[in-house]
RNA sequence: CGCGGGGUGGAGCAGUUGGUAGCUCGUCGGGCUCAUAACCCGGAGGCCGGAGGUUCGAGUCCUCCCCCCGCAA
């Protein structure tokens, strides 16, 4: 079967790897988003996929408006039996999914119809979930609306952070799309509707959902702080400056919540106290918790989270 | 030139109105101890990011440059 991917961040490489390894998979091309600047010195930066497909020397497609006119017809011009989207980033009109004869195919990092959306991964974690999964269905004009055709579940751990839950299930998805693709040619897959009353949408990260509110409770920020690694951090307010924290340990104490507890940053929250185990503060590096205080100290009794 | 914070012994920080550089930790030596990342005593280690300038004298004031970080993208 030749096909064409649709991805971009590292979530996609693996998918690619797998459909590369598949003896009955054709990668006809990889269709991803234009290089974008990156960081404080705006540095060009192609999407990891883009570097991938060229070490495999599999033809890139670099398009800005994936439905327009021009755009379709470089996609016709593939002849693609099938088409897979892998965290790509633009939402396919119906004329593009059209195109190939057999469809187009969405992996999804979510157990669908939950979490629906931009970044299900980290809701997944914020959410306080204990499983997670992906799937893989038939993409329709919709968000993450279409047909289910086949899930895996994996656990989330305690120390999963939205870094490490990405990983895992990439494998597990390119793993999950290679079956699918299977079941396509054979025509064994099933066909199974989304339930849209047990549908949740989640929105794009943005900096404000690593706010900490803490008065929350230990596993709510725990879970925060995993669910916004490595992007957009978690932070709370000292001093008038941004005190990003890292990792926490719960701590014997309790107080009102943001009050530090003792001479080690131990500081209350909803339901007692934590510790971060790394911070760092604005115009700082990030440093482990017994460095940062060696040079610092903060009285006992001071308030986390008061914007000043 | 997007806005802002900062570059001081190995690490993190302090340095008052410009007048011979300090703190915590680490490190080295010694002591105490059954013992220790604990405690006590002592030592080594800094051209204070770089280049100019003001001054009798600059970590401290002025100018330019380099680098790091937060925000914004």
């Amino acid at each position: 079967m030749r096909v064409a991917l649709f991805g971009t961040p590292q979530f996609a490489v693996p998918v690619l790897e797998a459909m590369i390894r598949d003896p009955e998979t054709e990668v006809a091309a990889v269709v991803t988003q234009c290089d974008r600047p990156v960081g404080r010195k705006a540095v060009m930066t192609p999407p990891p996929i883009k570097t991938a497909a060229q070490q495999y020397q599999i033809p890139v497609l670099q398009i800005e408006k994936i439905n327009r006119e021009e755009s379709l017809e470089q996609l016709r011009a593939l002849n693609c039996d099938l088409f897979v989207t892998a965290a790509y980033g633009q939402i396919l009109s119906q004329k593009l999914l059209d195109i190939p004869p057999q469809g187009v195919v969405n992996v999804h990092a979510s157990l669908l119809p939950a979490y629906r959306g931009a970044s299900p991964i980290a809701w997944s974690i914020l959410c306080g979930d204990r499983e997670t999964g992906v799937t893989t269905m038939f993409t329709d004009a919709g968000m993450d609306t279409g047909d289910i055709i086949l899930q895996k579940r994996i656990p989330i751990e305690d120390t999963d952070t939205t870094q490490t839950l990405t990983e895992k299930l990439s494998l597990l998805g390119a793993d999950l799309l290679i079956e699918t693709l299977h079941g396509i040619t054979e025509k064994t897959v099933p066909r199974i509707p989304q339930d849209p009353q047990k549908a949740t949408k989640t929105p794009i990260l943005n900096k404000t959902h690593g706010k900490m509110d803490l008065s929350r409770t230990f596993r709510e920020l725990d879970c925060q702080i995993r669910a916004m690694t490595p992007w957009p951090g978690t932070w709370t307010m000292l001093d008038g400056k941004t005190l990003k924290i890292f990792e926490i340990r719960r701590v014997d104490g309790s107080g009102a919540p943001g009050t530090v507890l003792d001479d080690k940053l131990g500081i209350a929250c909803g339901d007692g106290a934590f510790r971060p185990l790394e911070v760092q503060l604005e115009g700082s590096k990030r440093m482990p918790l017994d460095v940062f205080l060696r040079g610092r100290k903060i009285e006992k009794g001071t308030v986390l989270g008061d914007e000043k």
